[in-house]
DNA sequence: CCTGTTACGATGCGATCGTATTGCAAAACA
DNA sequence: TGTTTTGCAATACGATCGCATCGTAACAGG
């Protein structure tokens, strides 16, 4: 995003990721502590301690500070995913549909920041298709991580994969295991369910596969 | 809410119901349409081709008023439920499950408003108390029909009904249900996922019962 | 040192917000 | 026919909003 002739030139260096991650960390505070509703640039700018002119300097608009919130709390999911890539698949789909139940409150401001952008997905369309990708990611990844896992117990009981077509039966296996922990993870944030309870629900449901 | 000390006086006799109505109603579209951020009183008071000024009169404070949207929302979702009263407990249970599922356009406006008061509900206790006491009652309701129908099932087979103690069990069932509803309902909202599959997948685990 | 570019604080503007206030028309009662 | 009470439109006000603009301190290259 620098200017289209870049030519090493840079005065007052300053490092602009750490920059604008403080002001996008400063926004979700704000938005867990009083909504999207909630969110303007001067309350952005007094949790972040810094003044308006750099959030204006680094985001432009309101706007684009918002959907720059949203593609990072995304990445940084995904980020979360990429450290388990070691693990059984078995593991792994337990933490993707497990990972977003708030057990402390890091977690839930996470997941608080992450409905707030749901439910502004709705009327946002810009929201809507980041929010979008990341579930459309979520939900190959799932199919990949059962079909993986099928794969494994069939490897033990002396067979072969299964064909590689797509695979109705894994696909509706990860919608609803999917559909079921955001469900699950809404109870528990707003405290009709507790945390444990939620995980061992996911579990069975992993177990039952 | 009258003053008081009312003694039958009334001048200028208005529908007050009636009059509240149209406003919350037109409430619920400026939430529809642009998300709880969107909603000002001369939104609100343009969208029902009302003043300003009526709006204040019969709800005073916009805190008020959105307020009443969710309450009048839970209510208009509780009506549905008792015009099934008639129905066997297993079509009841599937209609509170599925009935949330957007299938018309005013499907889609109800469960988007809904989703906004869910959202809102994380920052905002009064709301959050609204929505906490319907979704215990939704959930005591299903584990009724559960039992109900677990109850009829054995009659067909001879036995009596269970105990009446607190059915974990049931209970487990009643909310693994309304939280894949809940999951399923939003793929639906944001197009991730279409309205026939998502019913089917309820009615299969509710046939699973 | 000089010049150019960047980073960003400070300030101002017009729009919009929620709400308090005012005033008046209509209807019930005297 | 007043009087009183209610229903509501109109408007005024102060706060807050996003954003544009301006000024300047810091630094790189010449």
């Amino acid at each position: 995003m620098r200017p289209y002739c870049y030519r090493g030139r840079m005065p007052r260096v300053v490092d602009h990721e750490q920059r604008r991650w403080e002001i996008v960390y400063a926004l979700w505070l704000v938005i867990a502590q009083h909504g999207i509703e909630g969110v303007s640039l001067r309350h952005v700018a007094a949790e972040a301690g810094v003044s308006m002119g750099r959030i204006q300097h680094y985001f432009g608009t309101k706007e684009a500070l918002v959907l720059a919130g949203c593609t990072s709390l995304v990445q940084s999911a995904y980020g979360g995913y990429r450290e388990t890539a070691d693990a059984a698949p078995r593991e792994r789909l337990l933490h993707v549909v497990s990972q977003q139940i708030p057990r402390d409150d890091a977690g839930r401001m996470g997941v608080s920041v992450w409905y707030a952008y749901v439910a502004k997905s709705i009327n946002d369309s810009a929201v809507r298709q980041v929010l979008a990708e990341a579930r459309r990611g979520a939900e190959e990844e799932c199919v990949r991580l059962i079909r993986a896992d099928r794969d494994d117990r069939a490897d033990l009981a002396g067979a072969g994969p299964g064909d590689d077509a797509d695979d109705p039966a894994a696909l509706q296996q990860a919608r609803r295991l999917l559909a079921l922990a955001d469900g699950l993870t809404l109870r528990v944030l707003v405290g009709d369910l507790e945390p444990a309870e939620a995980v061992s629900m996911l579990e069975a449901e992993v177990g039952r596969l």
